[in-house]
DNA sequence: ACAAGAAATGAATAGTGATTCACTACTTCA
DNA sequence: TGAAGTAGTGAATCACTATTCATTTCTTGT
């Protein structure tokens, strides 16, 4: 015998393996799934194409990966929201403006997450991230009928219609058609679209004016 | 001089172009866009591969004009709901279950035309689709405000929500993988999946609890 | 240093289907 | 009927990239 995998291998590949996702998240973030080619990838870390297909199954593979690793950050984050101070409403407020804004603030990428054309794996991933933001607004919408700051209705039809609603607005603002028109470094804090967007979900799922 | 193209020959040309929309109609109809051969469409029509081509640029543009006339279908049946009697709200109303219960009924072509990744070109026209629907709301909307039975808001956004939240709504009922589930010939009235949206966007719009 | 194996390489391959185009068949009109 | 022009044909081509794999380079333990 005379070679048998060491720990300076494993931890050799392991950091091939994220080289890999991190040049790949690069090319997807900036100009999404569509474009993004396996060579491309690999050249951009540095690799021969062969390579990456020691790392990964396929392509499909290898983008639903990523597409779980945004998704996991995005949802991290709107979870994050969700869990601070005060009643259901202000939680779920915050939540569904940290959900906005980021997106306005990463388009590509947010774009590419909620409605670039993409290969059934990832679509499936696709399914699942919005199934996961549903479920996390789910969960609160039913907290706050608990505490009844929310009236009685279909929590999980309700979160849906919340993911559905945002989604939409932000899919003209997103769109690659409009990618130049947003000037690069703006705040989206504050930002009225938000607001709106924000005051028709919250009345959705409150029966209440604001 | 020999041959003048005759009103007969224009005719034959206008028929052959009808029959070759039809059948690949039927096809998206059947089995969405992806699935959909330009060879097979062909031969559904008793035509060559090649004729295709002298009928329309590309595939692309035969798929954007199917995508174009089902959507003028679907967008005329809102439209109609939306020119009955009543106010604003119970127009809207009638027209937001219009929207539902048809894409219910027609659920692989509703999920072509609502979320199936496609071409560029098709890409654009649903965002014109989606945007038609959004500004058929939008007008509604803005009647009711006039009328004083919605409340003051930015139409526009408001709209955009609504068509969001329907459309997601039915992504999961209309997915794919949901295809086999749906028995064939329901029928989609009073369907509580569609009451269920339906309060949430009425909500969201008037601020009254229902 | 060497043998045994593992990993990396990247040019060649392969699968997929849209699109082309040289050719045939048809239409028209004098 | 025949010349001129148009429509129809479908097998062959092309474009595009993901994927493969024979070969080379590197690791490891003796």
């Amino acid at each position: 015998m005379a070679y048998r995998e060491t720990e300076k291998m494993r931890k050799r590949k392991a950091e091939a393996r994220q080289r890999i996702l991190t040049c790949a998240y690069q090319c997807v973030a900036q100009s999404g799934f569509r474009s993004a080619r396996v060579t491309t990838i690999a050249a951009l870390a540095g690799l021969a194409t062969g390579t990456i297909y020691r790392h990964f199954e396929s392509k499909e593979d290898l983008f639903a990966e990523i597409f779980r690793l945004a998704t996991q950050r995005e949802v991290d984050k709107v979870a994050e929201a969700l869990a601070t101070e005060g009643d259901a409403t202000v939680r779920l407020e915050a939540a569904l403006r940290q959900f906005a804004e980021r997106a306005l603030r990463g388009p590509v990428m947010a774009w590419s997450l909620i409605a670039e054309p993409a290969d059934p794996k990832v679509e499936e991933e696709r399914l699942a991230y919005r199934k996961a933001y549903a479920r996390l607004f789910e969960t609160a919408i039913s907290e706050g009928m608990e505490e009844s700051c929310i009236p009685q209705q279909d929590a999980r039809q309700s979160s849906t219609c919340l993911v559905g609603a945002i989604a939409e607005s932000l899919v003209g603002p997103l769109s690659p058609a409009q990618a130049g028109s947003q000037p690069e470094a703006k705040h989206h804090n504050n930002d009225p679209l938000v607001d709106s967007i924000i005051r028709f979900c919250m009345q959705g799922l409150t029966g209440t004016r604001r």
